[in-house]
RNA sequence: GGCAGGGUGGAGCAGUCUGGUAGCUCGCCGGGCUCAUAACCCGGAGGUCGCGGGUUCAAAUCCCGCCCCUGCAACCA
């Protein structure tokens, strides 16, 4: 029996824009989870994709001139484009416009309706006749229409579906009182149990003043609106109504990765959706908090303003995804900076580990040829050896157990702590003068073994933030392949074998001075 | 107004749930080393933990009140 599935997914990003900062911070979480699990050896599948029905999209097409479709097959690719850069390593990327998703969507609505769930009732709301649209209380200013000020708000009626989210009030407290891993973070979880109190009104599914989305199946002229059709991706992707040996092997979710705008459709809409249909439930909806812009240099910046590829041409896919993840405490809110990416990049990217791959891999090309000798044997390890390896265990427990509970930053930062280690111990041995003897070939050879090896650990620990340096880093070790397809199987300590050739090269993070 | 998060040495943060010598990174000062990306290592200075009360032998940590900042206000992570 293999390893069971890891099945992560991140939202499906609404393409009414290009992709910006806090999009690139969710997805980019996502993928450093993931590949974490692959090299504990789970069998990962991990989902992103694009939410492309729905009103403001159809708005967005009609402003440019174009069909909803011709529109979103635009702007898909730039979201494509971005992710490729980022190093996302999605195994699949759904459209809710693709076949693969509608058909499956209406499946699952008219199980609903069969199982009473779903009824039609009238929605009174406050209309304007300007955008044709429904307006919450909160959209209007002064009682009017922003966006029309010189047209009067109607209170309209209109038939609508509805489902009966109000009877899952008590479940889903029940569930999220019992369970503390079903949302995370707590501060959230709390949220959403205290609002879950003050109960819930049934929700209404259609509509029928716009078209562009899925037909309700036994009633057409009523789309579906948002929230069946784009949580479903989660469902359908994983072969929901089409792949029932897919869907069982795959569903639930592992993590639902969030940004903590849409917990409450994640955490109450989502969950009891499926109880109605007595589908499994997500194990872990995890939401992320918010970022900022602080700092000199972004500050006239919205945070909108800023692709991903403004910070990448600096900083690289490596700096970036590490500086997001180390520096902003995940499921809080944080502030990115350009001063802070600058200062963290160069504190643990260049001068601590970058410089550490750099002094290691020239000492033993200039005091070893560059060939690796044997492993020490027992008797030839001391006291520093000791100490050195005892880092590497307590940083990987310390990793594995930060991503037990999703903190990606408590990781970042306990995979350094092995870093700093290494660094002191070179001090502590100090090769060079070692070199300078001839009687202490051997522990000169013992040294440089330990701290090539301990680069190797580095590169498997490492590479799910910093996958192209890990990569690089492997290939100057000797090492066949690609880092990212071993496991931690190869993360025991004296797993280089005598001989192996290392090679050095090119700074891995070059110093940015600012200027 | 409501809701949420936050106010900890110069800067950015952790610690607060499970009270008990205040921790980390950057910066600064001093020293060391010379293998290395002016990098690395060691040591040091620097804090009334927003304010005021309370509980306690003991509070950054629990309780009450207040001030300030940020975000949200059901479809932008």
């Amino acid at each position: 029996m293999s390893e069971a599935v890891f099945y992560l997914t991140t939202p499906i990003y609404y393409v009414n824009d290009v992709p910006h900062l806090g999009h690139a911070y969710c997805t980019v979480a996502s993928d450093i989870v993931c590949r974490y699990r692959r090299l504990q050896g789970r069998d990962v599948h991990f989902l992103t994709g694009t939410d492309e029905h729905g009103e403001k999209i159809l708005r967005t097409a009609q402003e440019k001139g174009m069909s909803p479709k011709e529109w979103t097959d635009e702007i898909v690719p730039r979201w494509l484009e971005v992710w490729d850069a980022l190093d996302i390593t999605n195994d699949d990327f759904i459209r809710t416009t693709e076949e693969r998703h509608e058909k499956p969507v209406q499946t699952f609505v008219q199980a609903l309706y069969d199982k009473d769930e779903i009824y039609l009732g009238t929605y009174r709301g406050l209309y304007c006749v300007g955008c044709e649209a429904f307006k919450t209380e909160d959209d209007l200013v002064d009682g009017r229409c922003p966006l029309h000020p010189n047209r009067d708000i109607e209170h309209l009626e209109e038939d609508n579906y509805f489902f009966r989210l109000s009877k899952y009030a008590e479940p889903l407290i029940e569930r999220y009182t019992s369970n503390e891993r079903a949302l995370m973070p707590e501060g959230r979880r709390n949220e959403i149990v205290g609002k879950l109190r003050q109960g819930l009104d049934d929700l209404s599914i259609s509509r029928v003043s716009f078209d562009w989305g899925i037909p309700i199946p036994w009633d057409e002229k009523h789309v579906i609106y948002v929230w069946i059709d784009a949580l479903q991706n989660y469902t359908t992707a994983v072969g929901y109504g089409q792949d029932p040996e897919m869907f069982d092997r795959v569903w639930p979710a592992n993590v639902h990765m969030i940004g903590k705008d849409i917990l409450w459709f994640h955490s109450v809409i989502w969950p009891a959706m499926l109880m109605a249909l007595d589908l499994p439930l997500p194990e872990t909806i995890f939401a992320t908090g918010f970022l900022q812009i602080g700092g000199e240099k972004m500050s006239k910046s919205t945070l909108t303003g800023i692709s991903p590829h403004d910070l990448i041409s600096t900083f690289g896919s490596d700096g970036y995804r590490y500086y997001f993840m180390r520096d902003i405490s995940f499921g809080q809110d944080g502030e990115f900076s350009w001063e802070g990416m600058v200062s963290r990049y160069n504190a643990d990217l260049a001068n601590d580990f970058g410089n550490l791959v750099s002094r290691v891999s020239t000492m033993v090309k200039r005091y070893l040829n560059g060939t690796l000798p044997a492993p020490p044997r027992g008797d030839e390890v001391t006291e520093a050896e000791r100490g050195l390896r005892a880092a590497f265990e307590n940083a990987m427990d310390d990793v594995e157990a930060s991503f037990d509970a999703i903190s990606p930053t408590q990781a970042a930062k306990a995979a350094f702590t092995f870093v700093r280690k290494a660094n002191s111990y070179v001090e502590e041995v100090a090769p060079w003068s070692l070199a300078k003897d001839e009687s202490n070939r051997r522990r000169l050879e013992v040294v440089l073994y330990e701290l090539t090896e301990a680069l190797r650990l580095m590169s498997l620990m490492l590479s799910p933030f910093i996958p192209r340096a890990a990569q690089e880093l492997w290939t100057r070790l000797g090492q066949e392949g690609e880092v990212a397809s071993h496991t931690f199987e190869a993360a025991r300590w004296g797993g280089l074998a005598e001989g192996t050739k290392i090679v050095t090269g090119e700074p891995l993070f070059p110093r940015i001075e600012e200027e």
